[in-house]
RNA sequence: UGGCCCAUGGUGUAAUUGGUAGCACGAGUGGUUCUGAUCCACUUAGUCGGGGUUCGAGUCCCUGUGGGCCAGCCA
C-alpha cells in the first residue's frame, strides 16, 4: 500500500532478528510479544511498541503474542484488560489465539523460585522495605548484605512456603535473588522476586497472596512462550543482565531482549498520572476526550488506525532520544484521510444567501462527487434552492485583491451547483451583515464554466437553508501550546500553565447537508474546504448530531494572511 | 565520586557494514485545480568538537562535550 508497507527499512532491530536467524541463534519462527500491564488505557506511545513487535513478527513470517503483564493486583483491573483488547483490535492488531497472561504462569514461576532457593540462589528476607532500601546502597556506593542472606535452604523453603500459605502480612517478607550487593547495576543487588500481597487478582482471584515482581516474571514469561525477541523500551536496558541471569540459572529458553527508544511527539505527553490530573481538574472530560493521547481519544477524535500505524512506521526505530514533530503525524493523517474520507458540505458559521432570480419554490438535486481521489466512491444528491447558507468568512465587504471569495459585485462558483454574483448586502440595525442577495447563472449548472468564457477564482461550499440539518461542531486544537507540555513555562512551576485555552471551541447551529444525518461513527468525513470531521461516538444523538473536528485542511490562504500581518 | 546507553539538515530516520550522505516531514518558489485541499516541479539545509588508524571514516579506536536511564516490596 505505502512504501513503508512494501519496503520496510532495516532498522537495528530487524537487522538483529535477521542476524539471529542467519547465525542460527534462533530457529524460525520468530516470536514477538506486546506485554501491557492492565492498569491503564493504551496511548499513542503504546501503538509504537505494538507496531514494532507486530510487524516484525509479520515480516519474518513469525508469531505475535499479546500478553498481559498482570503481576501486581493492587493496580490492575479487568476493565483495562477489556479496554486494551478493544483498542488493539481497533488499531488492527490480530493476535489470533495467542492471548496470554503472566498470571497463567504463577505456578511455574513458583516452582522455579523453589528451584532457585534449593540451589542457594534465593533467600527470604525479613527486613522492612526501608531496611532493604537502606541496604541497597546508592548509585555510587555498594550495598550491604542482608542479615538474612545466609539462611539455610531448609529455612528459606519453609519461610517461602509459609509466605505462599498466607501466614505473613503484607510487607513482612520478600523472596530475593542472591546475586551481588556490590554490583554497579542496582538491579543486580539481590532484587526482590516475590512480595506478599493479600489482594484479589482479576484472574487468579484469591489463589495467591504472593506475587512475582516484573523482573522475576517477565523474562520467564517470554521464555515459556518461546519468544525469540523481546522488544522493549530503553529504560529496561539495565534490567537485561537480570533478565538473562534468571534465564541462565533456570536453564530455560533464552529469549533475546532488545531495547529501543520510546517515541516522543511534540505537543503530546503520555504519562498516565498527567492524564488523570487533567481529568481530575476538569480540563478534559475523560480518558476518551478527543484531545487525549489515548487510543480511545484519538479514535473519538476521528484519527484512523492506518495513519497511526503508518506514522510510527515512517518515524522508524532507533535508540536515541527523539521528539517527532506533531506535523509529521498530521501529514500522515491528512494523506490517508484525503484518499479515503467521503466529502460532504457543512457550513460552520452560516451566512444566509438568497438567490433572487432562482425560481420560487424550486429544488434541484445536484450531483456531488463523494471523493475526487476515489472514482469508486461515486456521487450523491445534494438539494439546492433559492435560500442557502455559505460560510461567513467566505464573504468580505471590502475585499483585498487576493481575496478569491464572494464580495459585492463579485462572482464565485458554488461547488457542484451554480455560479452566483453578489448584488446586495443586507444588514441589521447594528450594521451586521445578515443576508446576501445574489443572482445565479443558469448556464453554469453543476458548477461548469459558462459558454462566454468567464472565469472565476473562488469555489465555495454551501448548504440549502431549507434542507439543512442543525448540528453542534467541536473544534479541537492542541491541548497544549508548548512543544514540551510537561515542562512548565518560564516563571511557572505548573505544567498546566501550558494548557491551550482554545483547545476546544463549541459551535452550535452548524448547517449540514442532509445526507450527514446518516453519518456513521468511526467514519471520518471531509467537510469540504473546512477539514475532517467525525460523528462524536458519545454525545451525538439522532436529533442532535455532534461532530468533532479531527484535523483542519492545510490552509494556504490563512497562512498568507498571517504572514501579511 | 558508580554503571549502562545515545549523538547524521529545523524534526524523524537511512547509508550496500570502511567506498557518491539518501528518504520523509517542515520551510520556500512556481505550476495545475470546480476544495486557497490534493497533485506536480524546483529550492533550502546535515555527519557534535579534537586527535588517531586507513589509499579512503558518518561508519573503527582514543578523548572531550552534550543528552537519556538506574537507588519501588511499580511495570
Amino acid at each position: 500500500m505505502t512504501t513503508a508497507d512494501t519496503t520496510p527499512t532495516r532498522d537495528f532491530i530487524r537487522q538483529a532478528v535477521a542476524d539471529d536467524l542467519e547465525s542460527g541463534r534462533f530457529k524460525p519462527p520468530v516470536v514477538t510479544r506486546f506485554p501491557p500491564e492492565p492498569n491503564a488505557y493504551l496511548h499513542i506511545g503504546h501503538a509504537k511498541a505494538v507496531g514494532i513487535s507486530y510487524r516484525i513478527a509479520k515480516e519474518f513470517a513469525g508469531q505475535f503474542h499479546l500478553r498481559f503483564d498482570d503481576t501486581n493486583p493492587t493496580k490492575e483491573e479487568q476493565e483495562y484488560i477489556d479496554a486494551i483488547k478493544e483498542d488493539l483490535r481497533w488499531l488492527g492488531i490480530d493476535w489470533g489465539d495467542h492471548e496470554y497472561h503472566a498470571s497463567d504462569y504463577f505456578d511455574q514461576l513458583y516452582g522455579w523460585a523453589i528451584k532457585l532457593i534449593e540451589a542457594g540462589k534465593a533467600y527470604v528476607d525479613d527486613q522492612t522495605g526501608d531496611q532493604i532500601r537502606g541496604g541497597r546502597g546508592t548509585l555510587t556506593s555498594p550495598g550491604t548484605n542482608s542479615p538474612f542472606r545466609d539462611r539455610s535452604v531448609q529455612e528459606n523453603l519453609d519461610l517461602f512456603k509459609r509466605m505462599k500459605a498466607g501466614e505473613f502480612p503484607n510487607g513482612s517478607h520478600v523472596l530475593r535473588a542472591k546475586i551481588d550487593m556490590a554490583s554497579p547495576n542496582l538491579n543486580m543487588r539481590d532484587p526482590v522476586m516475590y512480595r506478599v500481597l493479600h489482594e484479589t487478582h482479576p484472574r487468579t482471584a484469591d489463589a495467591w497472596c504472593i506475587y512475582p515482581m516484573y523482573d522475576y516474571a517477565h523474562g520467564q514469561s517470554d521464555s515459556i512462550e518461546s519468544i525469540t525477541h523481546s522488544l522493549c523500551s530503553m529504560e529496561f536496558e539495565d534490567h537485561r543482565p537480570l533478565y538473562e541471569w534468571f534465564i541462565n540459572e533456570l536453564g530455560i529458553f533464552p529469549t533475546r531482549q532488545i531495547e529501543f527508544a520510546r517515541g516522543n511527539i511534540t505537543y503530546m505527553f503520555t504519562s498516565k498520572r498527567r492524564m488523570a490530573e487533567l481529568i481530575d481538574k476538569g480540563h478534559v472530560t475523560g480518558f476518551d476526550d478527543p484531545r487525549m493521547p489515548t487510543l480511545r481519544g484519538l479514535r473519538r477524535r476521528g484519527y484512523i488506525p492506518a495513519s497511526i500505524r503508518r506514522f510510527w512506521e515512517e518515524a522508524g526505530v532507533a535508540k536515541r532520544e527523539n521528539n517527532i514533530e506533531f506535523a509529521k503525524l498530521e501529514s500522515v493523517l491528512r494523506d490517508d484521510l484525503n484518499k479515503t474520507a467521503p466529502r460532504r458540505m457543512a457550513v460552520l458559521d452560516p451566512l444566509k444567501v438568497v438567490i433572487t432570480n432562482y425560481p420560487d419554490g424550486q429544488v434541484e438535486q445536484m450531483d456531488c462527487i463523494n471523493n475526487p481521489e476515489d472514482p469508486d466512491a461515486g456521487t450523491r444528491k445534494v438539494p439546492f434552492c433559492a435560500e442557502l447558507y455559505i460560510e461567513r468568512e467566505d464573504f468580505m465587504e471590502d475585499a483585498p485583491k487576493k481575496f478569491f471569495r464572494l464580495a459585492p459585485g463579485k462572482e464565485v462558483r458554488l461547488r457542484s451547483a451554480y455560479w452566483i454574483k453578489c448584488e446586495d448586502v443586507i444588514k441589521d440595525d447594528a450594521g451586521n451583515i445578515v443576508e446576501l442577495r445574489c443572482t445565479y447563472d443558469p448556464q453554469t449548472r453543476g458548477g461548469s464554466n459558462p459558454p462566454d468564457g468567464r472565469k472565476v477564482k473562488g469555489t465555495l461550499h454551501w448548504v440549502s437553508a431549507n434542507h439543512a440539518v442543525d448540528a453542534q461542531v467541536r473544534l479541537y486544537e492542541h491541548l497544549f501550546t508548548a512543544e514540551d507540555p510537561t515542562t512548565p513555562p518560564k516563571g511557572s512551576d505548573d505544567w498546566l500553565d501550558n494548557l491551550n485555552p482554545e483547545s476546544l471551541k463549541v459551535l452550535d447551529g452548524v448547517k449540514l447537508e442532509p445526507s450527514l444525518s446518516d453519518a456513521q461513527v468511526d467514519v471520518t468525513y471531509q467537510f469540504e474546504r473546512m477539514g475532517y470531521f467525525c460523528l462524536d461516538s458519545k454525545d451525538a444523538t439522532a436529533d442532535a448530531p455532534v461532530f468533532n473536528r479531527t484535523i483542519t485542511l492545510k490552509d494556504a490562504w490563512a497562512k498568507m494572511q498571517k504572514k501579511g500581518g
